[in-house]
DNA sequence: AAAAACATATGAATAAAATTGATAATTTTT
DNA sequence: AAAAATTATCAATTTTATTCATATGTTTTT
């Protein structure tokens, strides 16, 4: 009895605020609508929307269908999208989402050798979630998600495929190079530029500060690498990434970088898909492929 | 163009394995299936399944379009429930789900109050879960997550609503009762029963016998609370519970418990739910009283 | 206060879509 | 080789959705 058209109503009742609108933008009649609706009223006997002088207004089962709709919709868009690709010969859409920064230099160099070895499934970047990693991967807005923090528990699963060391990047001739690793007190002059992260979920904070019961002179937030860098070379401050990141930048920038710590901080980059897709193989190939990339 | 109908036809195409069944099943003609389905594929240009002998089999779009029902349509059929619900008057139902034994029955303890003061309100309680507690969150299968374990990250939220002591449940006259706390050494000629649970999620192995890099000379796995005391009663085991739920029991059975370990564990039951739903007044009211129970 | 403008609802007519019944075509079983 | 089981297809029919014209109600303008 619910179908996809009343779905799509109710969504475009609660944007635009006419019926008369929705009818436009549908390319349907006003009264086609109303008929639609006022169908659905009968065979459930609730309103589903009250007039509000000259407005509509969702009523509570209106509200439902409203949720259903921004639920469900966005689905069935994506399995036609995938039943063209297939239609046209390719495998499917392989929509990968990332949570950090680094996480999309390194995925830069995944994808190559894997639209290669691929030519029939295309690959979606998707950075921006509505529900967070595990949420977009549980919501099916992604399938495979790049992150540094797994979530080790039912029907997800994380594999790590990339391990790397964190580095504390530094100007040329920084005075804490003539040491073999940085201490908290060796960088108390300089600022410290990061992403705009959550502190907790900056290991910088989390491993080196915190459990010295040190924190940095200033804290400085920039998004982008490319200016951080330039900052760093500046000598204005100094920042953690990545050192198979930074080497790439020091073929171009004139920076330095340090181990942190006496034990430096080692990150894993993991890769997360659901359980049910473990069986798809143009997914398990991208996760196989992705183990080698250096 | 793809409708509901078509989903509930492939999805039925995937469980019984001729259209004549489904068409039985659905209570339509075969040749209407037939049809159906024929219209898609022109649309799309694509078969959707293929003649295998005397079979059918779901080509590569129909898979597509039955893992889009998978997750599509039990969404649709709780929005028409709850639909029908709104329409005899009730404002909704709460689809609690649960991850321990105890939860259940601490949570039979906060329904009762709850359920007078929304008489509109209907309560499930959902136990098997197919994607983990922040599956169902998620994947709407429940709206309520009663667990011990949170899961603090973007888009849920998790408030702890009841914390208590989980002890050790011994016999009566156990040797281990003269000391005000035990340690593993005391209890290392008896069996130690539990639910059948990973070892890594149970507390008293996490938090008392790894530590003390000891562990239980045997271990015993029964399923309901009830029998495992009658075990422990009749001298034949120990077990570890919520302090509280023990009392209930020491009202009927002949059972005593004593501190585990020289801190004793103290654990939280956390309630989560979407962020999303953060604005449902009768869920709010849910947790808020669930503080109030004692 | 009246008129104009803007809304949705509704009835009857029409158009479109889905379903059926009969049967052809194909494959498997006996 | 015949019988049984199955899907595909055609034409007819039934059901459903849409439109058009218009009624009814609300807000804004004059």
């Amino acid at each position: 009895m619910l179908e996809k058209q009343h779905l799509r109503i109710i969504k475009a009742i609660s944007e635009e605020k006419t019926l008369t609108a929705v009818a436009e933008k549908l390319c349907v009649t006003q009264s086609a609508l109303s008929h639609s609706i006022k169908k659905l009223e009968h065979y459930y006997e609730t309103p589903i929307w009250i007039k509000q002088g000259r407005n509509l207004q969702l009523a509570q089962a209106g509200l439902e269908i409203l949720k259903l709709a921004d639920r469900v919709l966005p689905h069935i868009e994506h399995t036609e999208n995938n039943i063209r690709q297939i239609s046209k010969g390719q495998k499917g859409v392989l929509r990968v989402g990332m949570e950090c920064h680094p996480c999309y230099r390194w995925l830069l160099k995944a994808v190559k050798p894997y639209l290669n070895a691929y030519p029939d499934v295309d690959i979606d970047v998707i950075q921006k979630f509505k529900f967070g990693g595990v949420g977009a991967l549980f919501n099916y807005d992604i399938d495979l998600l790049v992150t540094p923090d797994p979530f080790f528990k039912n029907s997800l699963i994380f594999e790590p495929v990339f391990d790397y060391e964190q580095v504390l990047v530094v100007c040329r001739h920084h005075p804490c190079l003539e040491k073999s690793y940085v201490l908290p007190e060796d960088i108390k002059g300089d600022t410290l530029i990061t992403y705009p992260v959550d502190a907790v979920r900056l290991d910088i904070f989390s491993q080196f500060f915190l459990p010295r019961q040190s924190a940095p002179k200033k804290h400085k937030i920039i998004e982008t690498t490319d200016i951080i860098l330039q900052m760093v070379e500046a000598g204005r401050g100094v920042t953690a990434l990545p050192k198979w990141l930074v080497r790439e930048y020091q073929t171009k920038m004139d920076i330095d970088m340090i181990q942190i710590g006496e034990e430096g901080i080692r990150k894993n980059i993991h890769l997360g898909f659901r359980k049910s897709d473990q069986n798809i193989e143009y997914l398990k190939a991208f996760v196989d492929i992705a183990k080698q990339t250096e």
